[in-house]
RNA sequence: GGAGAGGUGUCUGAGUGGUCGAAAGAGCACGCCUGGAAAGUGUGUAUACGCCAAAAGUGUAUCGAGGGUUCGAAUCCCUCCCUCUCCGCCA
């Protein structure tokens, strides 16, 4: 959520950047200006009459101490006859409080200013290509048909138990998803994140803290008897943890990993495209947090997309970094860079990590602050990125390092499968 | 699921209608003391919003949330949420 404060001292700027994003209701923009002086002048008649009238009662307090009844009494209805106002003026002032952040949360975060403008992923900037892209044989399968093959995933298991996009993973195919997991959790306390196990459901000011709500109900999970939402990505348990709470300078940066399986509803984007792993409902990921000093956070995300990157190189798969234009970006983000690896037999790029910065975003939401260097409160910044998500690297894995023997395991892997070929 | 207890500041914890943004202690910060530290001692120590060019200052709101009674509510009443304890059930 933006800070009203900011969109009034940088209208023109706010409205600049937003048609860095295409935002369609630029008008909300002064819409939320105008509420906002509204909202600070009845502030200002409502703190006036309630002074008035708790002077009064002060007042009341004393001459009732002082036995002098009468004239309390007198007091008693001048105050009584201010009170209706107070009540108008505080129904007023809520409304135009409700209003306001009703149209507050319309508003899409700024993009940074390196965000190129664009509308669809073709416009995304690619800043760099990296491994050498696979040569396979005529013959070689799909990731789809290798797990088949080796008996690796069971989808159709999975749709007997649960439905659609709940695969089942069965022989190896259940041993390297743990061992990926492990291993990208090891690289992230490495790389200094702590480790933590976090709730799969979370409530509705969790949903909100951190801007799947109230945008994207849709595409969560609910548990409606308990209120719940299943969580789609471990950022939002983990970046909650610091919900309501004001740091001291020095506990920043704050690097939190966590692995959790993640759900999403991906309501009607079923198709070919989405064959295999390529997507699903419930998947494993590996995600790293971060709460940072605002100076710092450029710094931290490019160190993060760093991150990523090692992890691919690691497991040896050719990968490119986007820069994501405004209209692919995320309703949250101030910059992404999505990592995607080559999927050799689908010929395509397949999307396994997202690094994003949201500045003030989701901390002004949060009310997440640390105490600066002048000892006043100041939002943070927070970062995400996933490191990894597991299916989309399952599925390069497969078919980049498919041979005639088998299926070859990364080298980094092998101490955590405890076997070198999936065959 | 049944029965009970309770939600106060960073924490412990007092506070049953006015002098309460809130005692006391702990913690923390700064100062004094000390060769240095501990102990001791002094001071300070919530957040948000409004007014103000800004600092200073000042006003308002906030004692789980919302509503009500009252001139006045942490304190009384109602509704909701949450936590804890015991019993039951169970990994």
């Amino acid at each position: 959520m933006l800070q009203v404060s900011y969109i009034r001292d940088n209208r023109e700027q706010v409205l600049e950047r937003l048609a860095v994003k295409n935002f369609k209701q630029p008008d909300l923009v002064d819409e939320v200006i105008q509420l906002d002086d509204k909202r600070r002048q009845t502030q200002t008649s409502f703190d006036n009459a309630s002074a008035e009238v708790n002077a009064a009662a002060k007042k009341i307090g004393e001459l009732m101490r002082t036995g002098k009844q009468v004239e309390a009494d007198t007091w008693k209805v001048i105050a009584a006859t201010r009170k209706d106002n107070i009540k108008e003026l505080g129904e007023q002032l809520t409304g135009i409080e409700d209003d306001l952040q009703q149209k507050l949360v319309l508003l899409p975060n700024l993009p940074h200013s390196s965000v190129p403008k664009g509308l669809a992923p073709e416009e995304n900037e690619v800043v760099l290509e990296n491994g050498a892209i696979p040569q396979l044989p005529a013959n070689a399968l799909p990731h789809w048909e290798l797990a088949a093959k080796y008996k690796l995933i069971d989808f159709e298991l999975g749709v007997k138990i649960t439905g659609a996009g709940f695969p089942v993973y069965t022989n190896k195919g259940a041993k390297l998803q743990r061992a990926l997991i492990n291993f990208f959790i090891d690289e992230a306390e490495k790389a200094g994140y702590k480790e933590v196990s976090v709730p799969l459901m979370v409530n509705e000011a969790s949903g909100f803290g951190t801007g799947q709500l109230p945008d994207k109900e849709g595409q969560m999970y609910f548990v409606t008897e308990d209120n719940l939402y299943l969580i789609p990505t471990a950022e939002v348990p983990i970046t909650n943890l610091y919900r309501d709470v004001i740091l001291k300078a020095d506990e920043l940066p704050i690097k939190n990993c966590g692995h959790t399986p993640c759900f999403r509803r991906e309501a009607g984007s079923y198709g070919a495209h989405v064959r295999g792993l390529n997507r699903l409902h419930q998947f494993d990921k590996v995600e790293i947090v971060q709460v940072v000093n605002p100076e710092t956070s450029y710094d931290v995300l490019e160190q993060m997309s760093l991150h990523v990157q090692s992890l691919l190189q690691k497991l040896g798969l050719p990968y490119r970094v986007l820069r994501l234009c405004g209209g692919d970006m995320g309703f949250t983000s101030a910059l992404t860079y999505d990592m995607e690896t080559w999927s050799a037999a689908q010929q395509r790029w397949l999307e396994v990590s997202s690094v994003s910065n949201f500045e003030t975003f989701q901390s002004n939401r949060l009310k997440l602050r640390f105490r600066n260097a002048e000892g006043k409160t100041q939002l943070a910044h927070t970062l995400n990125g996933s490191a990894l998500a597991l299916p989309r690297i399952v599925a390069t894995l497969l078919e980049n390092n498919q041979t005639e023997k088998g299926i070859k395991v990364p080298e980094v892997l092998v101490p955590y499968t405890k076997f070198e070929w999936i065959d």
